[in-house]
DNA sequence: ATACAAGTTCAAGTTAACTTGAGGTCAAGG
DNA sequence: CCTTGACCTCAAGTTAACTTGAACTTGTAT
């Protein structure tokens, strides 16, 4: 256990459904911070978990944690804005061809022609997916407490 | 070099863009097949190209090559239809993970914090996303500890 | 016939993001 | 004091999807 200002490295794996090798691992990368140790053991601060969510919504985005910790260095402020704009360029184009994809799943699930390749709508969505390489989310399961 | 009803390893490679080795690699977990060879050469149909662009796609949106290649065997026909609209469903979630962070990009650039992880609204838009996290049943390995 | 570019096999290496294992430390309880 | 459990470190293992390397064979041009 910890005090009333830290979290031990178990209670912030409770909190965040954040295995604590993954937490040592973070750590270990720069993506995440502890601030002192009592003993041996690491101590974090509350905001963790905050960081924790920013780390998982921008893997489920698609962000590598390489591309993450270096959004989380301030020194790149004065180029994040430019970056960033450029970033939001770039998943509204990954947003129209997901889009176009998933529509295209959709009808390719419901498609009557006998084999896919002769629904000219499927076979419009693979000249979308030959153009654009989307950059796509590793889906992973989140550890739920079913704590109840 | 191959006849006129044929590709070698070289053509499909020039007019697919998947490299040499990648269609190998291909051929033996079962993605693609060649329909014989000229001495120790691969020859390939015409239609492998059709066949790449439909395992591109397949990437694009989410499958994992065990996957696509599950598709291809026509025993699962029947799930085939279940897994395209699963696979649209995991994008829609996608897609509104993207939005949220397009969205969010785009306030945090024109936003006055010092940096992105600063701006209030930037981490609600960010905290609205986490909650959206899929939830998905299909779990491969045993639950994760998280000590307690 | 000889050179050589392009094909082949098979094994091992690569990258990302973790996980697992071995071996060690410390606080609390009996 | 001794055991136990949660923590620690560091190294090695894992999976996916390929790539690279070494050593070998073959088609084609000269």
């Amino acid at each position: 256990m910890s005090n009333n200002q830290t979290l031990d490295i178990a209670e912030v794996s409770r909190h965040s459904g954040v295995p604590a090798s993954t937490l040592r691992f973070y750590e270990e990368k720069g993506l995440i911070i502890s601030v002192g140790r009592q003993g041996l053991r690491r101590l974090f601060q509350a905001n963790v978990l905050q960081r924790l969510e920013l780390i998982a919504l921008g893997q489920n985005v698609g962000f590598s944690l390489d591309e993450i910790g270096a959004m989380f260095t301030p020194q790149n402020v004065d180029i994040d804005k430019k970056l960033l704009l450029e970033k939001a360029a770039e998943l509204d184009q990954n947003i129209q061809h997901l889009i176009a994809m998933r529509d295209g799943l959709v009808h390719a699930a419901h498609c009557p022609e006998p084999t896919l390749f002769e629904c000219p709508k499927f076979l419009k969505i693979l000249r979308i997916t030959g153009k654009a390489k989307v950059k796509q989310e590793k889906q992973k399961k989140k550890p739920l407490q079913s704590g109840g």
